[in-house]
DNA sequence: GTGAAAGCGCTAACAA
DNA sequence: TTGTTAGCGCTTTCAC
């Protein structure tokens, strides 16, 4: 609404002194007189001054739009995320352009897309993308370019952060070890496993193992399950199983709740992601939920204080476990 | 990348031409003479030419950007939207500013950010939301202002529609009805719904009552749950049972399949949303999908169509059921 | 310490 | 039918 110009001309002063004390970056370097600045600043208060981002970035020859690519799963997590950027984004005055895929692909499109639109910085967040080779060299070049981009990722990659990119992490591995601890502290005697090799499965497999215990593991698959009923039904003990995605938990929950074995009597039962509608089976899955509107939150934060040269504190997320009645 | 004055260079002509050609508004009232029109084109598919709709904007003293007010629902539908939404925002180049809340005091607080921004158009899906009093005269100030709006609605609300105002209609009633036709097509002899009084119990009451039937109707909450099921236990035929969404439909689920009366036997149930993980229970769960992607898309497109003063024809998006196996 | 002025890419009024 | 020009809001030299 109000500009620039009608900032300056409450304060008294030219524009150039206003953009000069009003800009985050380099406001520090420029030498503007106390009382002047001080003027400026009540004056935009009062006017409710906001940034047009639009003419900002003119100048630059960019466009003042993040991009974020998320991977295209019907859950609710990817929800979080969007919404932990939007929030973020929102607050800034910064709008974003959400591209949904998870083949290697559709990244570089999204990439050579957003290298044509200018835009100032990039979110990705593409778990299961080996992010070498062709990806990588994308990712560089948009850097180069002048670009900036955060990386929302579950462990720990080999990708280098520089003053042009830099990352937060959900601790996928923690997540695991979490389930672990509550399936023992439960007294279960055998443990099974069901997930693919990804670090929430090492991390359950660690903590299983930490305690001197076994884990018997199977992949993912509705075989898998079928196989995996069959071993709960025959063994007379307690067991605690851990399946990688509340989907996979729920298969098997049908299963057992179908014969009238209820999960969290002898077999414990915990799942991953906390998705919608988890709480209301009955009875409730025990689940482990992760953090991702603050991942998405935090992304955009990191964005937008390397667009603005401030610096990057990096902070790895841990998951929470969400104790129903499952285990 | 390339900017208007390359492609003038490229075709021989000044930017203004180039301008006049390659705008949609208005393109039709400018007389061009059709040589340089195609050498103008022609130059602009050469060089890959997109528009700079920050530049565009400024120009009018607004901003790019689509701001999107949706429900804070955790579930995939909202995500549906989101995708839908992005997918056409992108391809045109426009990014979008989500806000996430049901609240109508939150939704002050978006239009009169929306309007502090000056962004070009906003796109409300609020199905809980009155759109009367206040957030009506907010939604008018802005179309007053300048602002376009389109709404994503469940049915005909006294909303009207103008040349700053469309609206997107997902027929809910009709998803009820969908599923009322299922049910009759089951043989079923008694007929339940657990829904609030919306579209969608409506057309579920209308297609049964419609047959000459009768329905049982309860509200939401747990305690109708428990009410329905003894009922259900208590009934000896085959019955027809609807849940306004899967989250109540499965709670009842699990109940049943709890006490070994697998759903899709006996009992027929059918839920609403097609959410996550419903696909997964087993029985897999039938339920009625809306086309919520598709209308986050149209919402887009018809935003775009206004702004740029093309025609904008509304069309009313069909429910589809899915059959799995409890109905 | 401060201000004047140019210019980012585009559109629209005006001139030719 | 086409071209010239001013200006949208901002940042950034360059003068003062």
């Amino acid at each position: 609404m109000a500009t620039l110009a009608d900032v300056a001309a409450l304060a008294g002063c030219s524009v150039s002194v206003v953009s000069r004390v009003l800009r985050p970056k380099d406001s520090g370097s420029d030498r503007i007189a106390p009382a002047t600045r001080d003027r400026v600043r009540e004056a935009a208060a009062k006017l409710g001054y906001r940034p047009n981002r639009t003419a900002e970035f003119l100048k630059y020859g960019r466009v003042p739009e993040i991009g974020v690519f998320l991977p295209r799963f019907d859950n609710s997590l990817i929800l979080d995320i969007v919404r932990g950027c939007s929030e973020a984004a929102r607050e800034a005055g910064f709008p974003l352009s959400f591209f949904f895929d998870q083949e290697v692909d559709n990244f570089s499109r999204f990439m050579h897309d957003t290298i044509g639109r200018k835009n100032c910085g990039i979110i990705t967040c593409a778990p299961e993308l080996e992010l070498a080779g062709e990806s990588f060299k994308l990712i560089s070049n948009y850097c180069d370019a002048g670009g900036f981009l955060v990386l929302i990722d579950n462990c720990e990659r080999e990708f280098v952060c520089n003053e042009r990119a830099a990352k937060v992490i959900v601790d996928d591995e923690y997540g695991g070890f979490l389930a672990a601890q509550r399936l023992l502290e439960s007294n279960c005697e055998k443990f099974f496993i069901q997930a693919p090799r990804r670090p929430r499965a090492y991390g359950f497999i660690k903590g299983i193992e930490g305690a001197g215990k076994e884990v018997i593991w199977l992949p993912k698959g509705d075989q898998a399950t079928e196989e995996l009923f069959t071993m709960l039904m025959n063994c007379s003990t307690t067991a605690g199983v851990f399946c990688s995605s509340d989907r996979l938990a729920i298969k098997l929950h049908s299963k057992l709740a179908g014969v009238g074995e209820m999960p969290g009597n002898r077999i414990k039962l915990i799942g991953y992601d906390d998705t919608y509608n988890s709480d209301v089976l009955s009875p409730a899955l025990t689940s482990i939920r992760q953090p991702f509107f603050e991942s998405g939150f935090l992304a955009v934060k990191y964005l937008l204080n390397m667009i603005y040269d401030q610096p990057v504190e990096p902070e790895i997320l841990k998951p929470v476990l969400i104790g129903r009645q499952t285990a």
